[in-house]
RNA sequence: GGCCAGGUAGCUCAGUUGGUACGAGCGACCGCCUGAAAAGCGGUAGGUCGGCGGUUCGAUCCCGCCCCUGGCCA
């Protein structure tokens, strides 16, 4: 039988991270994390990693990758993660793409190609849109690439900030859209995980009290001295960035609480919206024997 | 019991010197998404302006009474 890798994807909170171990175990696989918050190293408990314990011996790839300094980047995201799939369907194991970050599913499963890009070129334009404004720059995108400048925002300073880099290094038009989804790569199982939104509202407000009493104000205080606020992408997390508010007297821990349960609540509507169209996902309920059902849609398809 | 402040969108509050509420932020709902994606951006729906009377051509805004909330004084 050819070795298929299997995506565990859906919004957060929903119980993919055990899934994708129990699933693991099944079929001899390997797990690799598709989540883009959980590369960070030291961001354990507020992004609800598994403990080494809880992976019951299965390897777990591309966690713990980045120092929260850095910036995340979908496309080497991509090369890595599609270079140790490679590496585990040749050895015979069943890669597992665990998490709920859509456009890293889709850059490792799609044909995505990403441009490359240019820390000075970026550098100068992210100056430019914090002088004269996004109006100024779409403007300009507008002239250099009508489709382009039709397809993002004028508001979305930072993706045109992105348009208009990889005209610039590229020398070619930027395309705004994302390709409709053909079959995915080495014929991926896409497995989706959710909840009913009242349930799942409230699982999240468990899971943040649980994070605070496990520690997440600590967590945060220790990133904090290895210089959290200077990275782009981590200190953006949710509850993260929260906990720092509260850290610097801009709200108090009970408002920091409130607004991560919020906040998660809001990032399970857009990751919805982003995996509801996809229609090669295989829904699971993880209300109802998810493992059972993700083992039976598994051998229907294969 | 008296005095003061306040009762406007689900929440926190703007505002109208009397003439269809320009409301804002948050929340809700919907959508977009190619190198920060747990990010970033957008759209829509919500209001008998505390209640009852009065003045007025007309009152959310003026007057009276009442109810509620917070504070102060007794």
């Amino acid at each position: 039988m050819t070795v298929r890798p299997v995506a565990v994807l859906g919004p957060t909170a929903t119980g993919k991270s055990d899934l994708g171990v129990e699933l693991a175990l099944c079929l001899g696989g390997e797990v690799l994390n598709a989540d883009a918050m959980q590369l960070y190293r030291g961001m354990d408990v507020g992004t609800a990693k598994l403990s080494p314990s809880e992976r019951r011996g299965v390897p777990h790839h591309l966690l713990d990758v980045l120092n929260v300094t850095e910036a995340a980047s979908v496309a080497v995201y991509q090369r890595e993660a599609r270079t140790r799939i490679e590496g585990l369907l040749t050895a015979g194991r069943v890669p597992v793409l665990v998490g709920g970050s859509g456009l890293y599913l889709r850059a490792v499963l799609d044909e995505l190609s990403f441009p490359g890009t240019d820390a000075g070129v970026r550098a100068r334009l992210e100056t430019e849109l914090a002088a004269d404004g996004s109006a100024v720059l779409h403007r300009r995108l507008a002239e250099l690439d009508p489709p382009a400048a039709a397809a993002v925002l004028v508001g979305n300073g930072r993706r045109i900030v992105r348009a208009l880099e990889v005209i610039e290094i590229t020398g070619r038009s930027f395309s705004a859209n994302l390709p409709v989804p053909g079959p995915p790569r080495w014929d991926a199982v896409l497995l989706g995980l959710d909840l009913d939104t009242v349930p799942l509202d409230e699982r999240i407000g468990r899971r943040v009290r649980a994070m605070f009493e496990a520690g997440l104000v600590d967590e945060v205080r220790g990133l904090l001295a290895v210089g959290l606020r200077a990275g782009p992408t981590a200190s953006r997390a949710v509850g993260y960035r929260q906990v720092v508010a509260a850290l610097d007297g801009r709200c108090t821990f009970d408002e920091a609480a409130e607004d991560t349960v919020r906040a998660t609540r809001r990032l399970v509507r857009r990751q919805r919206s982003w995996f509801r169209r996809d229609d090669r996902i295989h829904w699971l309920d993880a209300a109802d024997y998810p493992l059972t059902a993700a083992l039976r849609t598994l051998t229907s398809v294969l």
